[in-house]
DNA sequence: ATGATTTACTTAACGGTGTTAAGTTACTAT
DNA sequence: ATAGTAACTTAACACCGTTAAGTAAATCAT
């Protein structure tokens, strides 16, 4: 039995450093510049192999993408402690695009890139109820939560908690997505980093606004 | 001359059938599944020929970004007979919108895609007085002249049109690019278009609560 | 203990990609 | 007529994701 399990533990252990070696690459190259051949030659295996534990390249980016929720919740836990909802809701914003300036690429797989979404597609039908996708939905429950307690504050009246959810997620990932593929140079002179912060703070005041807004 | 003037006129013909010859199975299949050797099979040329006309593949796709910009502005023309500045905003997020949904992969090209960027950042330095930016800039344009006049209308009291000008621009593009990119399907059981369409009326409705807005 | 089977991995190949160096043909100018 | 140029092609390079077939070692059954 011992032995069996340290054979098991083994195949583990290579598809962690499958995983882990992919990630590096990822994260110095991005997607397109990250080839099974080249992580099967960092991790001194034959390209081969890495089909042996994982089913195709978006396979390997769909795990990763997991991992990217993961971090993500972890900017997001000490917001929990937000008393005001209002309060949390803005910090969550500020957190969100925080993440995706400091981890552009695990950004760019999370939200942007195809594939991830690709491998969702072949061999998962139910999609949101899959364990795989817990992180994601914590993260987007934690949202969906914050507004919820908001319009029960008497914020956002007659507004939808989950659209509006989906519509806040929207604004500061337009911001984010337009930043990360380079969008942002080309309309205007400021630092790229600097309008995207301008943006994101512009988003909260309006969000603000319409908070506090009251029908007149 | 009038022979020399016909070579030069056959050469341009050639150069922009490879240029809808591109757009067609770019529209077809997306960026990924359109090769170089495609778009010489379909016109009969051999790949290389290809590369007399455009310096490579980055190169094709950013003329037709340009192209994309063109047609964008088509969907904004009729917009300019809004009168009420604040209605003519909301009538451009909708427009935006549209555009997007109705040309899904042109809007990739033009707003998520690294390829074109990729094009601008080799021989281009100058970026946003090049020529073949010029559309670009007249639908950028637009948007801050209305906003501008939001502003001297009494509107979105204290902000910057410029910033806020990007914002908006982030906000529809945020819903334009999940949707897209599929990222609608994961978070909600709502049909993809019905949660982007109903974002982008929420996108106008917080807008709407924030022009109004009088602090209190 | 020995033969059969399974496990873990590799070699070699298929059909594709973007791109370039070198070669070919046909037209043009002297 | 000949040298030169313009327009195009052939062949190749160095990659890519992926798969079929093969190998060597460990395990299992008799």
């Amino acid at each position: 039995m011992t032995i069996s399990t340290r054979k098991e533990r083994q195949k583990e252990e290579l598809k962690a450093k499958i995983l882990q070696t992919a990630k590096e690459l990822f994260m110095e190259h991005g997607y397109e510049a990250t080839s099974i051949r080249n992580i099967a030659e960092r991790i001194e295996y034959s390209p081969t192999t890495i089909y042996l534990y994982f089913k195709d390249k978006d396979d390997i980016f769909y795990a990763l993408h997991r991992e990217g929720f993961v971090l993500l919740n972890q900017y997001f836990r000490p917001l929990s402690h937000v008393a005001n909802p209002f309060e949390r809701l803005k910090a969550i914003s500020k957190a969100y695009i925080t993440f995706a300036i400091e981890n552009g690429e695990l950004y760019d797989l999370m939200f942007i890139l195809q594939s991830p979404m690709d491998a969702l597609k072949k061999d998962k039908s139910d999609k949101k109820d899959d364990p795989d996708w817990e992180e994601g939905n914590r993260a987007f429950a934690f949202l969906v939560n914050t507004i919820e307690e908001c319009i029960a504050m008497g914020s956002f009246k007659g507004m939808n908690a989950e659209i509006l959810a989906f519509t806040t997620w929207s604004m500061v990932h337009g911001v984010c997505s337009l930043e990360i593929r380079n969008r942002c140079s080309v309309i205007s002179e400021l630092n790229q980093k600097d309008l995207a912060q301008r943006a994101c703070e512009m988003i909260n005041e309006i969000l603000d606004r319409s908070h506090n807004y009251t029908p007149s």
